[in-house]
DNA sequence: AGGCCTTTGAAGCAG
DNA sequence: CTGCTTCAAAGGCCT
């Protein structure tokens, strides 16, 4: 391993093995009236502290761990929703694999009340209220609970890095708060607390995995338990509902719940495939649909999602995903390292539990292919658009050529060319709440530090380019992202299953569209 | 009823 | 190797 952080890091970024970290109860200290509305829950979900033991990692063993829940406290795990714990028997567990130290009891359920975004964070210091409420500024709850970092992020790269703006904002910049800064002080003390209450529907996390048991609530029967990798019940991976009781039979293994396959249709996931055989082959419903593994991103926004439409009135996931766009660019690194661990974690697990599985078995289903995306016109038609209307009339620009964002590379392009970035062509989106608004303020603020080179890296892989520059030779070095380690199959791949280490984050500098990345040379 | 929108990241495929 | 495409979640909107 290349970088300082190998799987011997993951034992030392922040908790030591073996011993037992308490989790720091983020507590809103409002008193607003938002509080209300979940108050009763609040009080009624302090009621258990969850431990995470994690003991030693071992060779094919990456990760066992014990999970007490004490009492008298609710546990806020980072960003990971606590709620109400149901002692389960997996409580206290030892398992031998990927158990991921991150109790979602009560299907991610959140004690903590929705709203309290507005008053907290910003109107406190200026800050986002993705920080610390109530100024509990002083001491950053564990890292992710056992779970560290990929590596330590140094505050002054934390507090320089910004992403490549994805969207526009009033005065043509990008809010990133950790350009303040207080927030660059904030992003690197702090890890993000979940505060806010997640619905059970869209709580949490979904069961990606096979659920069939139907646990208390027959509606969140399928959202609030996944399973384990030992099919034995206890802690789920990471994030979501972390119950997850065995499976009946085997083909519970390949029943995915989700709200997108229960849409428009009463009967669930597991029994559609037969109700739409009519229009799909045969072998296509012999195969049941396993999706894929979320990506950080995905668990992100199922995480907050909640959140932001709880601060909104809007509630089209649209609308909801830019927010939360904006809001993944604007967490601190350290922040994001804890969901691309996590996903990293669901990808293994979901490699255990189907190891001939492969993405392009959903790609290749029964489902009408989604419409391809400009394929016809191919690359040219994206340079059409652009020398046809201009970079000052991207309004008239196509769909497909405003979707995919070409602008931003024609304007990476030249901004790179002249030294600076600029800005990404997206529809505007308005704020949606005060703390939206707070992070164009700052911004505009802060849109000299911004329009950077340094700081339009695109996250995270963009960051891995200019680290190296914004990082004194004597800051740990950032582990490699290099496209070897990412895919878990790959033989090269230093994270292959059965490894954990600290090294969580994505392909270095991955190109995407609209998100690109200017090589700094 | 089902696709679209919208986001980021992962993975697969084509050239 | 690079770039493109699709899918994962979500829910209102649109056809």
């Amino acid at each position: 391993m290349p970088h300082a952080h190998s799987s011997s890091a993951a034992s030392s970024g922040g908790d030591d093995l073996g011993s037992t970290d308490e989790v720091k109860v983020f507590k809103d200290e409002g008193d607003g009236e938002d509080e209300k509305r979940s108050s009763e829950n609040l009080l009624e979900e302090k009621s258990s502290l969850i431990d995470w033991t994690e003991s030693e990692e071992k060779s094919g063993e990456p990760y066992s761990g014990k999970l007490s829940v004490k009492s008298d406290l609710s546990p806020v795990f980072g960003f990971f929703s606590p709620g109400k714990f149901e002692p389960h028997p997996a409580a206290s567990f030892n398992m031998g694999y990927l158990m991921a130290p991150y109790p979602y009891p009560n299907g991610g359920a959140h004690p903590l009340p929705v709203s309290m975004t507005g008053k907290m964070g910003l109107s406190a210091g200026g800050g986002l209220s993705l920080f610390c409420p109530g100024g509990e500024l002083g001491q950053p709850p564990p890292a992710h609970m056992g779970i560290p970092p990929p590596y330590q992020l140094d505050s002054k790269l934390a507090a320089g890095l910004a992403r490549t703006p994805m969207y526009p904002f009033p005065g043509g910049t990008y809010p990133y708060p950790m350009l303040s800064p207080e927030m660059s002080q904030v992003a690197a003390s702090w890890h993000t607390p979940s505060m806010y209450p997640i619905s059970s529907a869209a709580s949490g996390f979904r069961s990606p995995y096979p659920t069939s048991l139907p646990i208390t609530s027959s509606s969140l029967s399928s959202e609030l338990y996944r399973f384990s990798p030992t099919l034995g019940g206890g802690l789920g991976l990471g994030l979501g509902p972390a119950l997850v009781p065995p499976p009946h039979s085997k083909a519970d293994l390949f029943t995915h719940h989700s709200r997108s396959q229960e849409k428009g249709s009463s009967s669930s996931s597991a029994e559609k495939p037969a109700d739409s055989s009519a229009s799909n082959n045969k072998e296509q419903n012999k195969k049941p649909h396993i999706k894929k593994p979320l990506n950080a991103f995905m668990l992100y926004m199922k995480e907050m999602r909640a959140k932001v439409v709880a601060e909104c009135t809007l509630k089209e996931s649209a609308a909801i995903n830019q927010i939360l766009g904006r809001r993944w660019h604007a967490l601190g690194r350290e922040e994001q390292a804890k969901y691309y661990e996590l996903a990293r974690r669901e990808r293994q697990l979901h490699m255990q539990l189907y190891p001939d599985w492969s993405s392009r078995a959903n790609t290749q289903r029964g489902k009408k292919r989604k419409r391809k995306q400009e394929t016809t016109d191919g690359g040219n038609n994206l340079k059409k658009c652009r020398a046809r209307y201009g970079l000052d009339q991207q309004n008239q620009w196509c769909k497909p050529c405003r979707r995919k964002k070409k602008c931003v590379r024609y304007m990476e392009a030249l901004a790179a060319a002249a030294g600076t970035v600029s800005l990404p062509m997206v529809t505007p989106q308005s704020p949606c709440s005060e703390e939206d608004v707070k992070l164009e303020e700052l911004s505009d603020a802060s849109s000299d530090e911004a329009d950077t080179p340094l700081n339009s890296a695109s996250s995270p892989g963009g960051l891995s380019a200019l680290s190296s520059l914004a990082s004194p030779a004597s800051d740990p070095p950032p582990p490699p992202r290099n496209p070897v380690g990412t895919n878990p199959r790959d033989a090269n791949n230093p994270l292959s299953v059965g490894q954990l280490t600290s090294q969580s984050w994505p392909r270095a500098a991955q190109a995407r569209p609209g998100h690109e990345v200017i090589s700094v040379s």
